[in-house]
DNA sequence: CTAGAAGTTCAAGCTGACTTTAGGTCAAGC
DNA sequence: GCTTGACCTAAAGTCAGCTTGAACTTCTAG
């Protein structure tokens, strides 16, 4: 399939998916008078990147995680440490969301005057 | 107090404390032959800006919901829109961070040979 | 009085993840 | 044969949120 395609079936831009290419994300394909051309796979192999994209992981997080070109690349050393590291990231960013959102919540509820005065009362220190 | 206390104070870059005034978010303070001179309560409306940005708030955000350069300013007409656009932005990153979080729980304890064999198994179609 | 730390402005630079632009090639349909 | 649209490269632009640099002034301690 050539790019245009491959960008439709994974909801990217075509100049995304030339990006990640030149960024060592995505091996270079066969090409067809100049043009790429990708196989099947390539569609699971962008999601994949898509995915560990939205889940918030860097491209070169991500090219760690996928450990080289080749999606059947075995996972390396550096491997478990950047999980146990993002464990622990996302872990605090789950914390930080839910005060946030009970904070949210709070605000929309009572009847401060404004931000300031309401953070205070909640005790900004605590959150 | 000048520039530096107040970075010090409040673990800013002094430079970062001049953007804020350049943005908006922050008064222009009372000057001293040329040198700024903030009062004490500028250390609280710094520390606001910091909170909310920690939260994961834009500066332009920010200014809405500090409502003005002043720290009592009313709560606004678009207060409260953007407040239930981030309750449920704030949601989705819950949701989104719990499910990276077992993915990768599952990632350290597994035996797969690579992540994509992982994330297939997982069936990439329901995270 | 003087050195040097800290302040000033303005403009430019940085990071990440792309997108856009310019200028050109190629393939397919009429 | 010609037009149109998809593709190519390389370089520049974009956004947020600062930081850095240059060139200069002001404050403070000895």
């Amino acid at each position: 399939m050539k790019i245009g395609e491959l960008a439709g079936r994974t909801g990217l831009n075509a100049s995304a998916i030339r990006y990640y290419e030149q960024v060592g994300l995505l091996a270079a394909p066969h090409r067809a008078s100049g043009q790429r051309r990708y196989a099947d796979d390539a569609v699971h192999r962008v999601r994949l990147i898509c995915f560990a994209s939205e889940m918030g992981f860097t491209l070169g997080e991500i090219k760690i995680f996928l450990g080289g070109l080749r999606d059947d690349a075995p996972v390396g050393p550096r491997w478990k440490k950047l999980a146990e590291r993002k464990i622990v990231e996302v872990q605090r960013t789950i914390e930080r969301s839910v005060r946030l959102q009970s904070l949210l919540e709070h605000l929309l509820r009572c009847h401060c005057a404004s931000l300031a005065v309401c953070v205070e009362r909640l005790s900004l220190a605590k959150i």
